[in-house]
DNA sequence: TCACGAGGCCAC
DNA sequence: AAACGTGGCCTCGTGA
């Protein structure tokens, strides 16, 4: 501990600074703590004694400070990095109230839905099993009950996949298939939300407090962990019940500010393609409009759930996703989805032509960088066969998507900023960052006229001609967002 | 008892 | 599962 608040002041950086910077500079890292970064600057070195420690932790702040500069990272880390950082310890702080009965409810319901659909399961399969086990569940299925394997795919050690999608395929084929399915989402629902969160809340404060990770991706995205709250459900019924458990204080009620299409209205400032500006221009739903062309229906008649779906196709389209893929996740024909990549990309040729900019420049400079310059290294780039594939669709996805993180931490940095000029802090406070969405808990008697303020803040942070667009929802709990 | 890979699935 | 990407975390099976 001595040793660690003398670096602090001899090299005014504290161990949270070496491993953000030591992130700007490598991001694909598992771990930042400082033997692993020690091994990683002076590559021929491990540790020395004890008594060298101050030492050589003096020479890895210096090495790494070096280097941030050297790759022009000052920036990044000097704008949006170090002003966040306080900002994400605030929101720990805070974390979320977490009501323990609904959950606990939620948990016995649960479980006594698995119980029904497990026993139909055994019935159906004349013997019990551990349907947990894909091998077991495999075995029943495919020798057991001789279900049609002709269609299956494999995984990739060779065995029959037993995941939604395949037994979505197979799913007319036996009763027993459509049971799975619904056991195989209870059972996670359960497992990785009903059961864990409770464990989670604070005694004291009765909230949940996730750890932020401000070094846990590759793209500049944050990760939250223990619990991870960036992926709580939100589809359907069981997604709703879930959230409804997370809810405001007494006298406050929560703001989300999601922005609209966000990569989408990114993808067309970066690559000034006419029709998508256009589109954006005009408040056009891109979204919803891929989903009306493969659903060959109306814009009006477009689902929720067929919007999402779209959404998974637009973004899969741009980030390199094959006809194959695209045909299946589409429900629609080989042909169908050959032709629809090839309309999309004669539409929107300037995206095309965008994201042949953005792997031109990865296979020249062996890495590829937002518009704040950070980076994201790409040495295979070049090689032949799937790891050089793969690092293609990285070059193309990791301007955007990291693009879309560095508005978002700037915009939580400026909405900081406005609350403490206000004096808001007990009023106020930024709760959750969803990528693309900040939930803030808000005294409900100012919240009307708070809400619009920080829309402003969130949708101007940019400057930029294509607009950007924050919705606005608010409710006394996640799951009632209106 | 623990660590790890595989398979799987939740979110953006 | 796949020529979309970014994560965290669950269970199972296996091997120390
Ligand atoms: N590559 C990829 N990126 C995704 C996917 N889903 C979400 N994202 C990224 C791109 C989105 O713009 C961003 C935020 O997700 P949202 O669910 O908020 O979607 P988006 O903002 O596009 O639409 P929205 O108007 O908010 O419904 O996260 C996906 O399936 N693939
Ligand atoms: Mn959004
Ligand atoms: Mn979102």
């Amino acid at each position: 501990k001595e040793i660690i608040e003398e670096i602090k002041e001899l090299s005014q950086l504290n161990l949270e600074d070496i491993a953000i910077l030591a992130w700007l500079i490598d991001s694909e890292r598992k771990n930042y703590n400082l033997e692993s970064l020690t091994r990683f600057f002076f590559k021929e070195k491990t540790l020395s004694a004890p008594e060298d420690y101050l030492g050589q932790f003096l020479n890895l702040a210096e090495a790494i400070k070096i280097k941030v500069s050297s790759l022009s990272l000052d920036h990044i880390w000097e704008t949006i990095e170090k002003p966040l950082l306080p900002i994400l310890a605030q929101m720990e702080i805070s974390g979320i109230f977490v009501n323990k009965q609904i959950l606990k409810h939620l948990q016995e319901e649960a479980e006594k839905e698995i119980k029904v659909l497990e026993n139909k399961i055994y019935q159906l399969a004349q013997k019990t099993f551990n349907i947990n086990s894909y091998q077991q569940l495999a075995e029943v299925l495919f020798k057991d009950l001789q279900l049609d394997v002709s269609t299956l795919k494999k995984t990739r050690t060779g065995k029959f996949s037993t995941d939604v999608f395949e037994l979505t395929k197979i799913k007319d084929s036996h009763s027993i298939i459509p049971l799975i399915i619904d056991y195989r989402q209870l059972e996670k629902l359960k497992t990785a939300f009903l059961d864990p969160l409770p464990q989670f809340i604070n005694e004291k404060t009765q909230r949940i407090h996730t750890i932020w990770k401000q070094t846990g991706t590759a793209t500049g995205r944050l990760s939250s962990e223990a619990p991870n709250l960036q992926n709580i459900p939100s589809k359907g019924e069981w997604g709703k019940k879930i959230r409804k458990a997370f809810e405001a204080a007494p006298d406050f009620s929560f703001l989300s500010l999601d922005y609209s299409q966000i990569e989408l209205r990114i993808a067309s400032h970066l690559s000034l393609d006419p029709k998508m500006l256009a589109a954006f221009q005009e408040d056009k739903d891109i979204h919803t409009l891929t989903a009306s062309l493969i659903n060959n229906i109306e814009e009006e008649k477009v689902t929720p759930a067929m919007r999402q779906l779209a959404k998974i196709l637009n973004f899969g389209i741009i980030y390199g996703m094959g006809a194959k893929a695209l045909s299946e996740t589409a429900g629609i024909s080989l042909k169908e989805a050959r032709k629809f990549k090839e309309e999309y990309f004669h539409d929107f040729s300037g995206l095309k032509n965008y994201l042949e900019h953005s792997l031109e420049q990865a296979k020249k400079l062996g890495y590829v960088e937002t518009l704040f310059g950070r980076k994201r290294f790409l040495p295979l780039i070049g090689s032949l066969g799937q790891i050089g594939r793969q690092e293609e669709r990285i070059a193309m996805n990791m301007p955007i998507q990291g693009l879309a993180a560095d508005i978002i931490k700037l915009s939580m940095i400026k909405i900081s900023d406005f609350i403490k000029s206000q004096n808001l802090d007990d009023e106020v406070r930024l709760i959750l960052q969803i990528h693309d969405e900040l939930i803030l808990e808000v005294k409900s008697a100012i919240i009307k006229e708070i809400a619009p303020q920080l829309k402003v803040i969130m949708e101007q942070v940019m400057d930029w001609e294509v607009p950007l667009k924050a919705e606005i929802t608010i409710g006394k709990n996640w799951g009632e967002l209106e």
